[in-house]
DNA sequence: CAATGTTTTTATCGATCGATAAATACAACA
DNA sequence: TGTTGTATTTATCGATCGATAAAAACATTG
């Protein structure tokens, strides 16, 4: 329906077309990009794949994404085999090479109390997930059936939840060999779902949300510590540790 | 690929066939249901089309829709005028009319301790969304950027956590002119958003989770209500209440 | 300039999509 | 039983999909 003019559309060929350089449709007037790199064109199409994959859904068409990046469709077949193995690399991309090395370190330093570790960690893991391109590529990945949805949820399991019930408990004092069980897991789970339920209000159905992302931040992590603690005496009483 | 044969297949009519049940091929060996009136056809049409679209999504094609259904194609189109209509028809069925009425009064009975109406109000309202098929349209739609979503939002607002609030602060005896604000608003939402990721993490990825679904509830109503109740005294803080 | 190698485009194929029209099978009624 | 009305199927159209082959454009050398 709103297909925009091909380049040198219908016309097959004229001579004194030659100099004139495509114009690189939809990529906007400024575009004098044609005949890049191998690496830096293949760099490209995944970037704008992203992009567009993200917007439109993994079911877009090829061809509209060929104009999203100003050239033509089957140069996508130069450097990917197909379409189903591009999509695969943008799941590797999207989720595996967004965690910060940093991150590891940072959880696990006892030098600084661990709500403001933890305070300091989801603001800038948030920063990387909680936007409408990593969410909407998490949902589409997931209502396809593909298993590196799995491999993300466990991925958060280890780096992020195990090791936060472990300081936690490091913190408080409580014995190193008692080992953070099942149901300790799943509130963490509760904190971590609770953040990323309020990226999909915000992100996802762009509801009006009613504090800042610091703000919720802060908002769940001391509702996680509360309930922590109260989980914590309630299954063992302590004396009060004034 | 897999098509299965198409009923009295390539032949094109054979004098003998008149008599012989076309099989409804894919609808199982019983099946005895050709010509059905109008209005059940149309309600079987929707209901086998919320089984279908939940599990391929809506990009699903309307022929293995109508194999879904023991029937063929065009069928489709004497019911509904076009396949988005369909769709629209299935958001309505799936967001709106699953709301049970008898949830308002439960919410609000304040002769029941309100942890207890909680935690049975959420044990019936999670056996009705949290599962693969309401989850993955929930989903579908959003992704698709239909307004249908941001109602319902609005709808958890106004019948659960807006109420949660007051009845929180009404049991605890905070005086009712008191209104619950955005914080409070917020923090309802971690509560919701952790229960919701418990389904899509068990219904939509198909994780191991570690508790029962009472149990999750129970654990995320625990935590609730230490983290508020802390939150109200840090706010406020109230002499001793014992 | 001409020769060579890589990038990009043109043209096209077969499959499948949503949708429509016309023919056919069935059920109710006379 | 024959007539009539509705439910259902057969056949098909135009558009679009992913993908491929061959031609053209460009850049890099000599």
């Amino acid at each position: 329906m709103t297909r925009t003019v091909q380049n040198r559309a219908t016309a097959p060929r004229s001579a004194g077309d030659r100099a004139r350089r495509p114009a690189s449709s939809a990529a906007g007037p400024d575009a004098p990009k044609r005949r890049l790199s191998a690496a830096d064109r293949r760099r490209e199409i995944l970037a704008k794949s992203i992009e567009y994959f993200a917007t439109v859904g993994f079911d877009g068409g090829t061809r509209e994404l060929a104009r999203h990046l100003g050239t033509t469709q089957p140069l996508l077949y130069r450097y990917f085999p197909n379409k189903d193995a591009l999509i695969q690399e943008i799941y590797k991309v999207v989720y595996l090479d967004q965690w910060n090395p940093r991150w590891d370190s940072l959880l696990t330093d006892r030098k600084v109390p661990l709500r403001q570790r933890l305070q300091t960690f989801y603001e800038e893991y948030t920063d990387v997930i909680l936007n409408p391109q990593w969410m909407r590529i998490y949902f589409f990945a997931g209502l396809k059936g593909v298993s590196i949805n799995e491999r993300y949820l466990a991925l958060v399991e280890e780096r992020i939840l195990w090791r936060l019930l472990r300081e936690f408990r490091a913190e408080y004092g409580l014995p190193a060999a008692l080992e953070p069980g099942p149901g300790d897991l799943e509130l963490a789970w509760q904190l971590q779902g609770g953040i990323f339920y309020y990226g999909v209000r915000r992100y996802v159905y762009q509801t009006p949300v009613q504090l800042s992302k610091s703000e919720m931040i802060s908002t769940a992590l001391d509702s996680f510590f509360a309930g922590y603690k109260s989980a914590l005496d309630r299954s063992r009483p302590t004396p009060r540790s004034s």
